[in-house]
DNA sequence: ATGGTCGGCAACCGA
């Protein structure tokens, strides 16, 4: 099964965009952040027209989740478990038995504010849920935009960029405190080289031409599901398009 | 490579 994670920055503003990709590629699973749509406006229609199953939860302006499948999607779960808040940044649910959580990680604001505090302490609430909702040796896909770029190799330029909010020791520490609960990077174990990235910044000039982009959209798998990935690619194909998002596709491939 | 552009939504916030 191939399962893709791609922040969209707004569903609607992406839309033939998404719908595009998905009547290409035809992934048994996309996750989307940053939908930024409230539920009662989700553009339903275009997905129900290419054959596409979704779950979604969103808010005004901000923020936003959401799964689409070409097969079931069961046991959908917004939040950390309870939790009131974040319902419009983490969504978990099975489908094809592998279990699939989709997430939206804060991104921080500046080091020293109370957002970065909040972005560290996401982190750990993560690790206590995956700890709480699965089993380690079950087939878990934790994707989506963590605003985290794990390596020097994950950013254009590991020496200006260090102290970022996104390329920091507490921040990639954050990060592996969830890896350690039993996670690989698939596409780190299919490609060991740098300068592949899935986010290049608006606000910087010509950023995607001279390639000054981030790591920052993952594929995370328990080691099980892990062991059975075949291939891990950036989809860069989209920035073709007219109005591409700051962010591409990143797909996974696993065998059965 | 050292800078500013988007999207949402109606003034600026967030990335």
């Amino acid at each position: 099964m191939r399962v893709a994670s791609f922040n969209v920055n707004s569903v609607r503003a992406r839309l033939p965009i998404v719908v595009g990709w998905l009547k290409e590629n035809r992934p048994e699973v996309l996750c989307v952040q940053e939908t930024k749509v409230q539920d009662v406006d989700f553009p339903c229609e275009a997905f129900d027209e290419i054959g596409y199953k979704y779950a979604f939860k969103g808010q005004k302006s901000y923020n936003g989740v959401a799964i689409f499948s070409k097969n079931e999607i069961e046991k959908v779960q917004f939040g950390f478990d309870d939790e009131p808040e974040d319902r419009s940044r983490i969504m978990r649910a099975e489908i094809n038995g592998v279990a699939v959580v989709n997430t939206y990680v804060p991104q921080g604001y500046m080091r020293g504010t109370e957002k970065f505090e909040y972005k560290l302490r996401w982190f750990e609430r993560l690790r206590g849920y995956f700890e709480k909702n699965f089993e380690v040796g079950e087939a878990v896909v934790w994707v989506g935009d963590l605003n985290v770029a794990p390596l020097a190799m994950d950013v254009y330029d590991p020496v200006s960029l260090l102290g970022h909010v996104c390329y920091n020791p507490e921040v990639q520490a954050a990060l592996e405190g969830v890896m350690e609960w039993g996670f690989v990077d698939v596409f780190r174990k299919q490609c060991k080289e740098g300068g592949h990235y899935t986010f290049w910044d608006y606000r910087m000039r010509n950023s995607y031409k001279v390639n000054a982009g981030w790591r920052l959209d993952h594929i995370m798998a328990s080691e099980k599901l892990a062991e059975k990935s075949s291939r891990c690619y950036i989809d860069k194909g989209v920035r073709e398009s007219e109005r591409p998002s700051d962010h591409v596709p990143i797909v996974a491939e696993f065998d059965r």
